[in-house]
Formats: structure tokens, sequence, C-alpha cells
DNA sequence: ATTAAAAATAGTAATTATTATCATAAATTA
DNA sequence: TAATTTATGATAATAATTACTATTTTTAAT
């Protein structure tokens, strides 16, 4: 049960590349940028390795809508919105939202509940400039 | 872009079938149920007008964690919890979650957000009385 | 440093969930 | 009831992920 997780070359990569990033790319998005500087790396590693580093707690795995899975290169827990324009994932660090998180967590105690998952959904700053958000 | 459903027995078995469920089954899970009633229907059948009702707003398709998307006969917004023993998915409708709602729509519409998915978990009834809830 | 054991890799095949295709059939409309 | 639209069953195709395996790399123990 108590893996040891070695240093190679590829897993350290893997999480140097995945936390220079402020996108939360899937595990192919992650394996294209990744052959730029290990051309032989297989996707099979990258998957492997984004699957251990998540249980190990060194980054997020994002289970969110859509079909694939997509990984977070920050650890702690904070909220996520996925833009409905372009598709893509954003952090959201504003403070309004620990008042979310307390009054979830409070009912959530109340009914004997565990914890939760939420994705919200709005434009992201690109793309609220390039067109239509309601006028930034 | 104006699609008009015609009334297929199939359809109507599918409907029936999800409407008479408090479960959240997976496209496969429904398939395997209506095939008792319509043993020659295909799963293509079953995807497509999962598909279709849920676009007309008539049942509901769930964007949850885990790889399969699952349905629910109810149209209404509320709730869903995932059991962390068994994996059910099951409705809350406890009226503190309107609560919820209302604060997380709160502070969505100051940061110009436009909606969300929040999935709870926890343990179901089944399994809470089967072994180890928290003592019920 | 050398070697034995453990873990990881690249490459490939297999699996799973879902969507697409298409010839036929049923439902709707005229 | 004929013409048109839409749906069906059967099957193939696709996409994301996981499994397999022979080889290589890393670690641990001399």
């Amino acid at each position: 049960m108590k893996l040891r997780l070695s240093n190679t070359n590829q897993r350290r990569v893997i999480l140097e590349e995945l936390r220079s990033l402020t996108s939360h790319p899937t595990a192919d998005e992650l394996y294209s940028m990744i052959r730029e500087k290990l051309p032989k790396i297989s996707l099979g590693t990258v998957y492997r390795n984004l699957e251990l580093l998540s249980s190990a707690g060194h980054i997020m795995k994002l289970e969110l809508s859509g079909k694939q899975k997509r990984f977070d290169g920050r650890p702690d827990q904070h909220f996520h919105m996925r833009c409905t324009a372009c598709d893509c994932v954003v952090d959201l660090d504003d403070e309004k939202f620990e008042e979310i998180d307390e009054l979830i967590m409070k009912k959530a105690t109340e009914l004997d509940l565990d914890g939760y998952n939420l994705e919200l959904s709005g434009l992201c700053d690109k793309c609220r400039g390039n067109n239509g958000g309601k006028e930034a």
C-alpha cells in the first residue's frame, strides 16, 4: 500500500510544468507541452504520474463537467470557473467564495455530509474582453 | 433548429421508465432496465433519446464526477449527493439547501457569473444503515 | 562503487463510454 | 395513401483512459 515515488526526470518535469501554469490542462494538453522538453515521453507516463502526484497530494485532479479530466498545480482548496464561451477553466480566488465554502460546510455538517464539489460558470477575462460580457 | 419530436414507443418507454425511478441511472443501466420491456431496443436509441429529452427539458442530464453521465427524471432544480460508499447518486431535498442556492447565486451575481453545478458527498441511507455512518 | 530489488518508462494494445453512420421502418403531414 | 420527415437497430468509429510488457532507471543494500 505504501508506494515510494522515485525521482525520475519525467515526473519532475511534469510537476514543474504543471506548477508553472495557471491553466488547468487535460492530460493530453500537458503531454503536448511536455514533449517540447522531453520529446520521447509517452502519454501513459503523463497519465500515470498525474494520477500518482494527485494521490500524493502534490497536485489536484479536477472532476469537472466535460469528458476529460483536468489537472491543477495548486494543491490547496479553491474554486473553479468554467468559461461558457471558450470552455477554459480558471481559478476563482475572490474572498467572497470563502463564505460560500463556510455555508456549504455548515449545512453539510448539519446533514452529516462529507464534502462537496462546486463548479461555477461564467465568462473568463479573455472572453469578457473579446466581446460580450455585460460590459466589464 | 426546431426539431419536432415524434411519438415513438421507445421514447415513451424511456421517459416513463426514467420518471418511475428515484435513482439516477447511466445510459447503459437504463438500457438494461428498458430491455425487459422492449427487448429489441438499441443502446443508441437510448442515448439519442436521453439527449433529446434533456435538450427539451423533460429530464436532466447530470454532469457529475465519474466517467459516465447520469440521468434524472425530475426536471426541476435540486441538489445531488454521491454516496462515498456505494457510489450511487441521490436527490437532496432538504430545505437547508435552498439557502445554499441563494447564497451561491448572490455571490455569483456579484461576480458576474452565470451559474454553478454542485455535487455533495456523503453516505446514502442504505449505506449509513449497513455499517458505518456516524450513528444515525 | 557493485549489485540486487523495486519502481518507472516507452510503446502498444485493450477497454469504456459515447457518438456517428446508414439502410430500413415508423410516424407525421399533405 | 402517398410523400416526407424523423426514428430505429445494428454496427462502426472515436476519444479518453487504463492495462500490459519488455526494457531501463532508480533506489537500497552491501
